[in-house]
DNA sequence: ATTTTTTCTAAACGTTCGGTTAGTTATGTC
DNA sequence: GACATAACTAACCGAACGTTTAGAAAAAAT
């Protein structure tokens, strides 16, 4: 019927989502973008809607690329020993080569937590409690924490993983796996 | 000799540190900026220079702000409690009413990390070392700890403390406050 | 081969950005 | 009260922002 796309969405937003990841939201302009991705602008909209938009599929790309150190987290059954590991392997993935610092969840958690962005709110949202409800899940499996003891446990492992993420923006693999080590170690 | 400034420098600079601290260096327009410390565009230029310069005078307005707080940090002599009695003090004044959430200087560390801004970035390391410095010192002063535990927990509290930071941004008092105790469980 | 449909290039859109400047107003000195 | 100096207002600067559009190029359908 008509002429083919010359390039892939996936693949362009794969380009997108690294520099978003970073720089960041705002820091990161059309310009920048054309040229990570190779497109024109006019692809990018006509693929994406806007930029807004064009983010949005990012984080949606990041959950999708990150998401068979999610599944083997769900899928464990090890209890908290699961947590730990589920922590390792996200520092792990960070210090991928070809992956950027930091994670772009927190990252966008940071920029955006004054924002009125809904679409983004809401996606930030649900990713929390979807971690927060698998960290219960899995500290349950021990009989002899109470409710309470969950609660705050979770809490503070909720906390440790944001800080976690935020400090791989500046500190070495090494120091961070201490990090986990001390973190785990009264729990 | 001639006419007189009509605001107080220190005045507007604890303005535009409040927008800054709120939104970020890059959401921050000069256009807020003008709104919010009340005077003209060409009063800002004539007393900071530029954007980066008011910037910059608002970080050290910040660093000022929470002087007392480190001054106490400094001079108390309990060692590890000192680390703590800190970091409560931080979320304390973190929750105040006047503030914002989070703490500008981990906001800045975060957004500008991937930043080429020199002055910037030597403001937030010497920030991040001056603070080691203290929390090694104060480790030091359990005999029982030998070197390379104190290396250890110290890049532990400084991580621990960047979480916090980050997680003041959208956790309640409370879940922070948790936190900090389960951080100082067994150290 | 012509038509139709979609993607491409590239220029331009209006707006806002950070920053400047001409000219008026106020304050002091002589 | 005239003059000098500095601070004000407000219009303006070029550049960059996100976004749109006109028209050329390409590919399938007729």
């Amino acid at each position: 019927m008509a002429r083919k796309k010359e390039y892939n969405e996936t693949e362009v937003v794969e380009k997108a989502m690294h520099i978003f990841w970073r720089n960041g939201y705002q820091t990161t302009s059309m310009q920048m973008l054309e040229k990570e991705m190779g497109i024109n602008k006019f692809s990018i909209y006509s693929s994406f809607g806007n930029k807004n938009g064009l983010f949005l599929e990012s984080l949606k790309h990041y959950k999708s690329r990150i998401n068979s150190i999610f599944e083997k987290f769900k899928k464990a059954d090890n209890g908290i020993e699961d947590i730990k590991q589920f922590f390792y392997d996200s520092v792990s993935s960070n210090f991928e080569e070809g992956n950027e610092k930091g994670c772009l969840v927190t990252n966008t958690y940071n920029e955006f937590s004054e924002s009125e962005d809904l679409l983004i709110k809401e996606q930030m949202n649900s990713f929390m409690d979807g971690l927060k409800t698998i960290i219960i899940e899995k500290l349950k499996m021990d009989p002899s924490k109470d409710e309470e003891t969950i609660i705050k446990q979770a809490n503070f492992l909720l906390l440790a993983k944001h800080g976690l993420a935020a400090a791989a923006r500046v500190n070495t693999k090494k120091e961070i796996e201490d990090y986990i080590e001390m973190t785990f170690k009264n729990l």
